[in-house]
DNA sequence: ATGAAAGCGCTAACAG
DNA sequence: CTGTTAGCGCTTTCAT
């Protein structure tokens, strides 16, 4: 509170030798206003909302924007309009390859809007994702995609409390945070059981990653298995090796010598992403065992080199081209209050019937 | 311009019933500070310079945080300090698998110091990548990772006078905008065709991608080619099949095909991409062909599955890692005020002797 | 070591 | 359709 003695008439003086932040010399909105002869604010409806300006002055000002080079500072739009038209996404890795299609076209969809997307890599532990969100939300994004269910109830109660859009994708769940763009695991493994022994396989196999997902998908395909009377007497679960995420081509062809070694009579490997089913293919190829008359391989993913290979891989696809896409339209609806009818879909899966099953 | 009658000898009222914008509703760093009982300067200091801060305080103000689940926003942060500890990285398509090793290291580099990683994809196309700029530096980053040269003198200019710091990648000019971190193509391309010619290659051919830096890969290839006497009489350069940017299995295996059909006695190939290579790999296989003895194959990237495949894979090596994590360290050094040393390098590539050529 | 004031560059709210 | 004003939530500058 100023101690401006009471006899003082005049309104408040202007002149405390006052101290200035450093401009950053860049060009700013004010700039452009004042070369077009405009109001702020007239310019920048110049900008945003062309219709609500008249002509002549969304010509001058798209003048003064093009004689100064002037780029709108969106943390400064996005501060002011609580809209940063940002998109952060979390995924695993990016190397595994299966999230690719997914983050293309999320990508894509979303700087066709406008939007741009921020990327965070997890790498499969629930702990980094926590540290993640912290960053995240911190700059207060237009909405995030995670790849997966969100486990962790700090997690969950962030993004909740922070009312940020939220799509989970990649899997289901009765309780999903927000929207929800996923198919079920549990129905993949137990579909490709299904294929297998409708091909007449009987004694079948896994090779999967160490991840939840994949876990789970592996399980359900055991359990069917089991369930259509592809085991031995006495067995509760099918042959299984587990590899650590994300995987490749090395780690196929490793998998499949110490399955074959502790399970030689094997007929038929689901594999638990088709970098693993590459290297599948690979050493069987070095082995001389034929796919898929001796051993038959399924991978999963679709991804782009699978129906290329020799023999084209039978797969499970993912359309995590239309994941992206989806969730790109979700969030972009969300944020200009736009309603998001069935915002919670399970988009399945196929089984690609290719030549290695 | 405000006709306050100039009898008015009262200061400004304060009173006219003022609107206020609906507040957020989420914390504060206000709201922090005074709960912690100080000023939201010492708040903003005990969060950003906790060394500047009494230990008293430093307790009570994590206290509040913690009580309040205050997460600081960055767009307001941003804003005021200049630092959007954001990197906005642009690659041609993260689905030709050739940038995801740099991506990958980007993105773990920089979340190591605090930053994130917005990611946009140019399409190989010029244009677009030119208008990505204006999204990317209306964000007003800390550093933009470029994949390339930028060749646009409009974009070029935009960069410059942005003043962010830009790291172009990928590829080597003797005027970059900013920092450099690349290899020469030329150089990969002479290199291949020495190679070859080594191992006694003499009917060399090149199956590429149509993007620039594959186009100059494989002319040096050839001019290199043509120097070391591998050409038929009257020919100024080494047969080639061209196809459309970002290759994949197919393509490499169609390449074949058609290359074959032209040039049935070619000896050796040099591909633009692993992805193509494995293409020709599964092709020559399904045909018969011998690798490396009928048909010696060399590939680029040296993508996870190259090692893995059979044969194995010989190829050009470019340590994509190096580039992501280094390309991280000149950004944070320079939006931390650091001066960086040798902001341009020739990181070099490497062939990789496997089984393939 | 702590605080008051003044913005960063923009847009929402209100008024004409 | 255009302008005025008051912030958005934070940090800089200056002062103590």
């Amino acid at each position: 509170m100023d101690d401006t003695p009471d006899h003082n008439t005049e309104p408040p003086v202007a002149a405390p030798p006052r101290r200035s932040r450093r401009k950053s010399g860049g060009t700013t909105l004010r700039d452009v206003a004042k070369l077009a002869g405009v109001a702020p604010i007239t310019a920048s409806r110049a900008l945003n909302t062309p219709n609500a300006v008249s002509d002549a002055i969304l010509e001058r000002v798209r003048a003064a924007v093009e004689q100064t080079g002037y780029v709108p500072n969106m943390l400064a739009g996005g501060l002011a309009s609580r809209k940063s038209r940002l998109v952060a996404a979390v995924i695993p890795t990016i190397s595994g390859n299966v999230f690719l299609e997914m983050v293309q076209a999320l990508t894509a969809s979303l700087a066709a809007s406008g939007y741009q997307l921020m990327l965070g890599q997890s790498g499969y532990e629930d702990s980094r994702e926590d540290e993640l969100l912290e960053a995240i939300i911190g700059r207060r994004p237009d909405g995030v995609v995670l790849t997966g269910i969100m486990r962790s109830p700090q997690g969950r109660q962030r993004l909740l409390t922070s009312g940020i859009p939220v799509v989970e994708t990649w899997d289901l769940t009765p309780d999903p945070i927000d929207m929800l763009i996923g198919f079920s695991h549990e129905k993949v493994g137990e579909e490709v059981a299904r294929y297998l022994h409708a091909r007449g396989k009987r004694r079948v196999a896994t090779l999967s990653a160490n991840d939840q997902r994949a876990m789970r998908r592996m399980k359900a395909f055991s359990e069917a298995a089991i369930e259509l009377g592809m085991a031995r007497p006495g067995e509760t679960e099918v042959p299984g090796w587990v590899v650590p995420a994300p995987t490749n081509v090395g780690l196929g062809r490793s998998g499949l010598r110490e399955l074959l070694a502790r399970h030689p009579d094997i007929d038929a490997l689901f594999c638990s992403s088709d970098m693993v089913a590459l290297g599948v293919l690979t050493e069987a190829q070095a082995q001389g065992i034929a796919v898929p008359d001796q051993l038959a391989v399924v991978g999963l993913g679709d991804l782009s080199f699978a129906r290329d290979l020799q023999p084209a891989l039978t797969t499970v696809r993912i359309d995590g081209a239309t994941i992206g896409s989806t969730a790109a339209r979700f969030i972009v609806d969300r944020s200009q209050e736009r309603e998001v009818r069935d915002g919670i879909i399970d988009i399945g899966f196929s089984i690609i019937e290719r030549d290695s099953a």
